[in-house]
RNA sequence: GCCGGAGUGGCGAAAUUGGUAUACGCACCAGACUCAAAAUCUGGCGAGGUCACACUCAUGUCGGUUCGAGUCCGACCUCCGGCACCA
């Protein structure tokens, strides 16, 4: 330690330490508790920015913590190395995206390490390696056993821009989630990963997690499953035996159905329209509406609603009406059951659709008057038909105008009425979902290629799991055209089948990047495993996660992902738990000044307000840079960059670094920490309680994970560690009054409070904490070594003296020193004895005392 | 349109979950050191008011509950996110 502090010096002195003594290096069998610390994996795209700084401030933050803690800590890292950006600096400047991204994580590392961020370098994965995504195949094929991968063509999300399928997903919104273009639709042959079987459990067990994942993020998953009660009916058609099934959630209001809409793509619609004269209208509307969709420039823009009579009428079985059956464009075939029964008096879409085709509207659900909702229900306005609608009605209410259920509330109308169409056999009450099976198919070159070979005899044939991994060619001609740049490379795609030996093609198509990060933190726990993707007894070991970090942006994405894929590996006897990650945090983005602009926005470097986080260091060192993107605002709030802001991070280091250089003689040959001295002045007292004090606040926002108050506090810690010292300067000719014994326990205190700021920094700042831990004559080891986070003492951290507010008719007057074990009486008594008091409430009367044990006292007069 | 979340000094933010509002930091002001500046250190810093106290007002707005409300309830305003015809 030297005594101006250098960031640099220590920073290469102790990142080289750690790597050299393996400081960071997780080990199984550890008889000690184990903690699970992730950050969400980056995509290689060549430099870190502060978003990358913050999140791994936070998670190693945690790591440190818990290690000084005493926890057993896995904190590892790696990379998400497929992906669209590498393949298109091959499109676009012809380098081959192997070499691309090995050249970017090579950069990313380097610049992770300059921070310091202590991961287990020996755990380090890369998706784009076939020691990694021989595992996606494998997964693959075994989901394709069970049926949970298949082929289907369907209409699709087309990213016009990067020439490739989009899943449901990454194209929430109608626009690619990676570049921001509107998506089209389009027809493909496209590989599916079975999500929809696992619906029901990704909206049930969200129990299991709720208490440790982020509110918001959890409605987002809830909404994307969009899990949805309600009941189906089988609507005869009059003149087939056909049966047209609709979904709603509404079936109290069926006596109101005034036609069934079916979507212009039902599979019914051919059969129904056999023989009619209508076919053809309908047949070309049905094109035209399939037109418009392919071609809708804002995808997220609502069409007018369209639509055309078959001319078939399908039977309502509750009152066994002929209802028309329309075709619309508004209704459709991936939700439900693909038709719907309008109900223009309690459904807008149905009104709207009403009326322009002047279709009748007739009102079943009346609104219910309070006082009378309980006994009897009735129609609170009577519900006289012949009144007009001028708009749907769609809350719950009480039936009218519909046979034996009229007089019904709602709420009980739509159980009994789906029970009453279960026992007569046409419907029953049943759930339905919004979430569509994952769309795994990419037309690219870079990403796992989908293990399956297609052969003229044989048909579709997986790769046998020992012909695993199948490995990506060295290169493709990129040319950014709609088709794999696999289907060119002949050595590739031209292979025998495994079944019949003859000749057969490959698919071509590679696997969304999404499935990589669906699983890669069990890899993390046994990552150079050959024979399997992990062994489930070394992954028990450490998982669950305990903490995952990452931005909000994966909010459904990746998160709903990866909960599948685990509930799926629990189905295959890898895992024994539904939920793999306990407790999450959503880290919120780091913005910057758009420059001449009032705004603040994601730093980028197309807006040009980016931050280099190696200008950072460089500047002010790694320390101070993590310290205050952790100090600035809380984790999950924005965080808005301000230079001055580091400056004082850099302040701060120094501070502390001063008064460490400038005690550490008298503190190494002192009593450090052993507080031998039993006789403590009243500064020295003081000094320990607010040491104790700031122990627990620390440990306590730790599990919170509220950082931002935590270095609050130790620099409050500082700022009364600077008031000691200079009374300890005053002091060194021993004044009157003082003992030596005092002395040397204001010695004691200073050390303990010194080593206990060391400590508690660590987490935020580690290079100039193990600096001046070693300073402080710890040579024997490392400070990440050690089991060295302090305990609170309560006794010590107690008040001498409470600071008690009085209060007068809820206003402070005046406030009242009493010894913590006051009792309420004697509170009471002070109080009303106070100056301040007396004066204020002399010639009134006192009607009540309200004393607060320990707080607070309030004198109520008239 | 529907569903969430949030509004506290000039700024980022605290507030033991109903009990001293504004901790900690940034910016700013003053002083010390310096020939001077930077750096550093010390002090000040919600608004009004006062020589200084006292006092009054202040947590988006308006009401309510309570001895007491930033915190709970109701209505409204503003901002930020999410979803997009989901039957």
């Amino acid at each position: 330690m030297n005594e101006k502090y250098f960031p640099e010096a220590i920073e290469k002195k102790w990142q080289q330490r750690w790597e050299q003594q393996r400081a960071f290096e997780a080990r199984e069998n550890d008889p000690r508790p184990k903690f699970y610390a992730l950050e969400m994996l980056p995509y290689p795209s060549g430099y870190l920015h502060m978003g990358h700084v913050r999140n791994y401030a936070i998670g190693d933050a945690l790591a440190w913590y818990k290690r000084l803690q005493g926890f057993n800590v896995l904190h590892p890292i790696g990379w998400d190395s497929f992906g669209q950006p590498a393949e298109q600096a091959a499109i676009k400047r012809g380098v081959n995206p192997r070499d691309w991204t090995e050249e970017n994580i090579a950069h990313m590392r380097g610049q992770m390490k300059r921070l310091g961020i202590s991961y287990d370098w020996s755990r380090e994965i890369a998706a784009h390696r076939p020691d990694y995504y021989k595992w996606d195949q494998w997964f693959f094929l075994k989901m394709f056993e069970r049926g949970l991968a298949y082929k289907k063509t369907s209409q699709v999300n087309w990213c016009p821009k990067e020439s490739t399928v989009l899943s449901n997903e990454q194209s929430s919104g109608g626009v690619c989630w990676r570049c921001g273009t509107a998506v089209e639709k389009r027809d493909l042959d496209q590989w599916f990963l079975r999500i929809t079987d696992y619906a029901e459990q990704l909206v049930k067990d969200i129990d299991e997690i709720e208490s440790g994942w982020p509110e918001k993020v959890l409605k987002r998953q809830r909404d994307w499953v969009g899990r949805s009660e309600g009941a189906y009916i089988d609507f005869a058609e009059k003149n087939s035996d056909k049966k047209i099934r609709v979904f709603t959630t509404r079936i109290d209001t069926i006596f109101g159905a005034t036609a069934i809409v079916l979507s212009t793509e039902h599979p019914l619609l051919a059969e129904l329209l056999a023989g009619s004269t209508l076919q053809a209208d309908v047949f070309r509307f049905a094109e035209k509406v399939k037109a418009a969709r392919l071609a809708k420039q804002d995808p997220t823009a609502e069409e007018a609603k369209k639509g055309i009579n078959t001319g078939a009428l399908a039977i309502n079985p509750f009152n066994g009406e002929s209802l028309p059956v329309w075709v619309a464009n508004y209704v459709l075939m991936d939700y439900g059951a693909g038709a719907v029964m309008s109900v223009p008096a309690h459904d807008e879409r149905d009104f709207e659709f009403a009326q322009k085709y002047t279709l009748p509207i007739r009102q079943v659900i009346a609104p219910v008057s309070h006082d009378q909702a309980r006994a009897e229900p009735m129609a609170a306005t009577g519900g006289d038909q012949s009144q007009m609608m001028h708009q749907a009605f769609t809350d719950y209410g009480v039936l009218i105008n519909s046979g034996q259920w009229g007089g019904k509330l709602s709420e009980d109308a739509i159980r009994e009425m789906a029970e009453y169409a279960e026992a007569k056999g046409f419907g029953g009450a049943a759930v339905t979902y919004r979430i569509r099976d994952w769309g795994i198919s990419r037309q690219r070159f870079w990403g796992a290629p989908i293990p399956i070979i297609y052969c003229d005899n044989c048909g579709m044939v997986p790769v046998p799991m020992a012909d695993l991994p199948v490995v990506l060619p060295a290169t493709a001609e990129f040319t950014g055209a709609g088709q794999s740049p696999l289907a060119g490379v002949a050595e590739f795609v031209n292979t025998t089948c495994p079944k019949c030996k003859r000749a057969a093609r490959r698919e071509t198509d590679t696997m969304d990047t999404f499935v990589d990060s669906s699983w890669y933190f069990f890899r993390y726990c046994d990552p150079r495993n050959e024979t399997a993707p992990f062994d489930p007894e070394i992954v028990k070991q450490w998982t669950p996660v305990d903490q995952y970090i990452g931005g909000d942006s994966h909010a459904v994405m990746h998160l709903i992902y990866t909960r599948f894929w685990t509930k799926f590996m629990r189905d295959l006897g890898l895992v024994s738990f539904n939920e793999p990650v306990k407790r999450l945090l959503t880290q919120g983005m780091v913005t910057n000044r758009v420059e001449g602009t009032e705004e603040w926005k994601a730093m980028s470097k197309s807006l040009g307000n980016g931050v280099d986080p190696d200008e950072m260091i460089e500047a002010f060192g790694a320390d101070a840079a993590r310290l205050f993107v952790l100090f600035a605002a809380p984790a999950e709030n924005e965080l808005r960059w301000i230079e001055t802001g580091i400056e004082g991070a850099v302040r701060f280091l120094r501070r502390v670094w001063t008064i460490v250089w400038r005690w550490r003689d008298q503190l190494k040959a002192g009593s450090l920490g052993s507080q031998r001295s039993q006789d403590f002045s009243d500064a020295a007292r003081r000094l320990r309680r607010k040491t104790h004090q700031m122990i627990a606040r620390v440990t306590e926002d730790f599990e919170k994970l509220d950082l931002n108050t935590n270095v609050a506090a130790l620099m409050e810690l500082l700022n009364v560690l600077t008031d000691m010292q200079v009374r300890l300067d005053l002091n060194r000719d021993l004044p009157m009054g003082m003992t030596q014994e005092m002395l040397r326990g204001d010695l004691d205190a200073f050390g303990e409070a010194i080593e206990t700021l060391v400590v508690m920094l660590a987490p935020f700042s580690p290079h100039i904490a193990e600096e001046m831990w070693e300073g402080l004559g710890h040579a024997d080891g490392l400070l990440s070594g050690q089991r060295a986070w302090p305990v609170a003492d309560p006794e010590l951290a107690r008040q001498e003296e409470l600071e008690i507010p009085v209060q007068v008719n809820g206003k402070l007057r005046s406030r009242i020193l009493a010894a913590p074990d006051v009792t309420e009486e004697q509170l009471r008594a002070l109080a009303l004895a106070d100056e301040k008091v007396r004066a204020l409430i002399d010639g009134h009367q006192v009607v009540k005392v309200i004393v607060v044990p320990q707080r607070l006292v309030n004198v109520v007069v008239k």
